[in-house]
DNA sequence: AACATTAATCGTAATATTGCAATAAATTAA
DNA sequence: TTAATTTATTGCAATATTACGATTAATGTT
């Protein structure tokens, strides 16, 4: 069916795995590694940068602003992308969480 | 094309999305919260658990076993799944390097 | 052996994702 | 205004993912 059933998990389990999803993709995960590094985040050297044709950069893009890890600014004919600091924040703080989660209490069980 | 172009990113971006991915599905993360929540880690009871079918559960235990954050044992008819804590720690340690980039340098950018 | 129980696999349908060419939209420059 | 530059959107093809019924495989029970 290819349709996640999300109204079976908690709006927790949603969460997780919506910000696992934007993240399994190796072309998001290089964009906001080069924003992460470099105070030149426009969307045409991301192009180059990554090598993908621009439509499918700006379509990572637009999947990375919708869940708010990145925002962009019009800066005359282009557009300055940068990580949004806030929300880079907040969904550190809950997949860390998920991370951290206790081990010791299974440990033998197989 | 639905076909992800992974030459074109580092091995380190490979493997972060990888790893973002199989976490990517709600199932996934109920099915790893609830190994990590009891030691009764038997397939029948994540079925009961989740609410997925037999066969979906099935699929989702092969992914997570397959990048090896989990793994299974027989006990005569049944299955018992487990955390591979060893593979999670590693796991854990590739994201949370990510996760944790520096974000002192661009926050004016945009 | 025959049956029951449990999990994996197969096959398939439906939806999602990825990628890009073509085009449109928005802004700037001449 | 016209042209140039840059990014977003549209449309589409190809592949991937999700879900489950039906079946198979494996083990245990009687």
């Amino acid at each position: 069916m290819g349709l996640t059933k999300t109204e079976m998990f908690t709006d927790q389990q949603n969460e997780i795995s919506l910000f696992a999803k934007v993240l399994g993709h190796p072309a998001r995960v290089a964009i906001l590694q080069h924003l992460f590094k470099t105070n030149s985040c426009v969307c045409g050297d991301l192009v180059n940068e990554i090598g993908l044709a621009q439509p499918t950069i700006s379509q990572h893009l637009k999947e990375l602003k919708y869940l708010g890890l990145i925002k962009g600014n019009v800066e005359g004919t282009s557009v300055c992308y940068c990580i949004n600091t806030h929300n880079w924040t907040a969904m550190k703080t809950v997949m860390t969480a998920f991370l951290n989660q206790d081990i010791t209490e299974n440990q033998d069980c197989c």
